[in-house]
DNA sequence: AATATTTAGTTTCATCTGCAACTATTTCAA
DNA sequence: TTGAAATAGTTGCAGATGAAACTAAATATT
């Protein structure tokens, strides 16, 4: 009835990369969030965090691809829970350098294992040669999204 | 510092996902939302209603992996645009069938093409073997993904 | 048949999120 | 210098979201 091709949405691959996303980012959201009560985007700050010495918001922001805002909400919430600590910078006084704390870095040591578990175990099933081609397919992918996102937008970010 | 080895967030695959699924699936709804004022969530309800005919609402969910809750939303959201109609389920009344109206067809039959436009430019880097490649890996990825979610629940759903 | 359980879907509540507006500070330009 | 423009980050608002509680209807149990 419809005229042109239906969208077969089982088979449209943004759809397929969002169910793959969620199934994946939830499973292990539950994970944390049960545990330390932390939410993703708290999450990925503490581990951009853990890895990165003093980082600034914007440059948390750049590092996990999240908005300033996110970023922002996510930092007050782990400074709140005592698990980063703030410091202006004295060169820069707009800039807030974040680092962990002694029980952020606990944490962020607990954590961080559990979500390479879940990692390994997602890509357990891959040959090596597979799991290479995954790697080069989502940068080739993410390029071209980024590509073409930006040609969307008004001006360049 | 960190004991064990850092995780390194940029390398990490439920992030990677996350931010090409991201990039992807906003930059789609951006062009839908501008112009028939459709979040995501509306435009998969309105894309498997114009695939699979009538549909229940819990039939909808099962289709497009999105929970009960949102399909709700969505739907109401459709029919008050316009863009649905509901009809009970005489056989099981508390079953509600959900169609395309006119103009939820007409907007289909807009917006799908769109889509499969993105989608072929998105892919359009890719060999049709690198194709064939992401088209087996997201299976697994996927399959392997439920596997874990289901074991780490409660019970089956 | 009467009651208990399950299922479909909605609503409430408590976040989460993004955009836009805002403050504070720094950098640029006249 | 001094005002204008840019940058770092926060906050108000309005919409989106998920979990849990809830209503209504169907199915299972006794």
């Amino acid at each position: 009835m419809t005229g042109q091709a239906a969208l077969a949405l089982e088979d449209f691959l943004p759809y397929r990369l969002s169910v793959l996303s969620n199934t994946v980012s939830l499973g292990i959201a539950r994970s944390y969030r049960a545990r330390f009560g932390l939410s993703v985007a708290e999450w990925r700050v503490l581990a951009v965090l853990g890895r990165f010495a003093p980082l600034a918001a914007g440059d948390v922001a750049a590092r996990t691809a999240m908005d300033k805002v996110r970023v922002s909400r996510a930092a007050s919430k782990l400074i709140d829970g005592g698990f980063v600590t703030a410091t202006q910078d004295k060169a820069d006084r707009r800039r807030t350098l974040l680092r962990l704390s002694a029980k952020g870095k606990r944490v962020h040591g607990e954590i961080a294992p559990l979500a390479q578990a879940r990692e390994a175990a997602l890509v357990a099933t891959l040959e090596p040669a597979e799991l290479e081609a995954l790697d080069r397919l989502l940068s080739k992918l993410q390029a071209r999204a980024d590509a073409l996102d930006t040609r969307q937008e008004k001006g360049p970010r």
